[in-house]
DNA sequence: CTGGTTTAACTACAGCTGTAGTGAGAGGAC
DNA sequence: GTCCTCTCACTACAGCTGTAGTTAAACCAG
């Protein structure tokens, strides 16, 4: 269970820009550039040579992968969400709270203002994820 | 007390390094630059004119204040530690969690594993910042 | 006064990011 | 076969970041 992947531990941050390709692409892959661009016209109104400039500069990051299928490429999240959630969340605290955790949270919860449900639902994950070995 | 300030709203984005800067400046201000060089020397070791040139950077962004003293400037922060912390905060909800504090309350959470006694006090705080008038 | 030390100002430069233009090759419409 | 269109590759360029070098002004030791 306590296994730490020291292994596929990813060393790169995404761009907020570069976060949206991504969204996309964990949510289907492996897409043609060109289907990006549609799902993305809508909110961010990108030009087409946009996306598919931050698509070959998240394959050369290895980010993403691409298979040639026809005259065209196909594009797959390399890295998963988890793993690029973490490296962000780490590098987020790091910067803002000195890399401690607990600060972190009060300031959400204190920010967030929960309802009594959500507060109950905080607990039960609290206790789910609460580690009796320590202290 | 729920002064709502939409005033002061920090539109500025702190690069890491400069964090480490204004935790200075958090820590006591004003001082001249020589002192943060002195501080920062220990652990990270930036050039004086690297440390300089942030500071320069800081004060066009308004981040950092100066005021001449004698021959030289003395730095003081000129925006909150708390206000940034909330503008660093949203940016990252916004970037990796689609703005959803929930999913990242309870990534923090897994990813921590806390001890017993660390889950009651997140428990109590919870508590103290229950808003009963959410449903 | 004169030269060394410190401060501050300006300049440099590479890498990343956001945003796109241009050109070349491949495929389909006629 | 010829031309239009789409995809991809390459190039461009400004702003931000990390990191510092250079220059000029100012102050203190002698």
């Amino acid at each position: 269970m306590s296994r730490n992947k020291q292994k596929g531990r990813p060393n790169v941050a995404l761009s907020p820009q570069e976060w949206k390709l991504m969204t996309l692409l964990w949510e289907k892959s492996p897409q043609p550039a060109y289907d990006l661009i549609e799902a993305l016209a809508p909110r961010e109104k990108w030009h087409p040579n946009t996306v598919r400039t931050m698509l070959a500069r998240l394959l050369q990051k290895r980010v993403v992968r691409a298979e040639r299928y026809k005259n065209l490429y196909l594009y797959s999240a390399a890295l998963s969400r988890e793993d690029l959630v973490n490296a962000e969340s780490s590098s987020f605290l790091e910067r803002v709270f000195g890399g401690a955790l607990r600060p972190a949270l009060i300031h959400f919860v204190k920010k967030q203002r929960l309802s009594p449900e959500e507060v109950e639902e905080m607990k039960r994950i609290l206790d789910e994820n609460s580690d009796p070995s320590k202290s």
